[in-house]
DNA sequence: CGGCTGACTTTGCTGTGTCATAGCCAGGGC
DNA sequence: GCCCTGGCTATGACACAGCAAAGTCAGCCG
């Protein structure tokens, strides 16, 4: 039944950088924090105020976001209080950006009709609206029928891949 | 209005583009049959094997991602088979390349390790990998440190805060 | 006709994410 | 010393994704 190795990798499957990708943020509440840190939201109160969720939800989330690396517990004190944490993406949280706006420009695509984001990147220098776009390392533009996807086993499933 | 660090409404929260598309892609299962969907799968018990969830999981994704009309479900027939259906990527589906392109990347650069990624998008003109870059209207790349978030809570004039 | 196959559906159970409510704790202010 | 506030932690309930195993169903094939 399952003796087909050439038909199930899992082992190629749990390489898969999307699955892994998914493992870390693969909840909804758990990018929708990591939006808002990129937002400047940096207490624990303001992210379950802003996220929408409960404080266990955001409690427990955060923790996950710090135990892999992609937020850290950093000190900071308010003058007349005591010392608290605040919570700043590492690097790794910073890297999710191209994933974040690119499931806000297909969100707001095909989903968001004709509603108006309440929110956007700009581009630091010049101010302009940021969006991804995908591009080849010859540097070409690639549109989304100018792309072929090819699997690295020996296993030509996909896409009309001659490899020839 | 109100001051943005105290600032909570559900309204802007419900109109964000990447809540939005984490109520229809928000879950493991359905966005990795959306990637192995641009590889080429299209078969019911195709998608079920190589996704590595159950067939009931599997019949239950793709109803949603129909429903959502991320895929459909076209007929196809086998010489000596009767009728099936097969799903492909709509538009709306294939829209979400970017999306998992950025995600891939990312796991790829922070979480895969050493591991080679068993498959890979290339530009089909040219053959070079494909990636996900960031770059604003006026046609500057955009790195990590390069750019601003902004809220656009104030609801400029498009959309006054009724729905009329 | 009856078996086989691909494509599901159904059933029963588990695990996880979320909620609501309540409680705990550290430390500055009174 | 006690209260108050921000930041969690604890508890019980619930919804839903997931699994495994079994059942359904259409239609080609022998």
């Amino acid at each position: 039944m399952e003796d087909q190795s050439k038909h199930r990798d899992p082992e190629a499957m749990a390489h898969c950088p999307v699955a892994l990708s998914l493992d870390v943020v693969g909840t909804r509440s758990t990018l929708i924090i990591v939006r808002e840190a990129f937002f400047g939201t940096r207490r624990f109160g303001d992210f379950a105020e802003r996220v929408g969720i409960g404080e266990a939800a955001t409690a427990a989330r955060l923790k996950d976001l710090v135990a892999s690396g992609l937020m850290e517990k950093v000190p900071y004190q308010e003058p007349g209080q005591r010392k608290r944490y605040e919570y700043q993406l590492t690097d790794k949280g910073l890297g999710l950006f191209h994933a974040i706006m690119s499931l806000r420009d297909w969100g707001e695509t095909w989903l968001s009709g004709s509603r108006v984001t309440p929110w956007r990147f700009a581009h630091r220098d010049c101010g302009a609206e940021v969006h991804t776009v995908a591009r080849c390392t010859a540097g070409h533009d690639v549109h989304l029928d100018e792309f072929t996807a090819v699997r690295q086993t020996e296993r030509p499933t996909a896409a009309p891949d001659t490899h020839n």
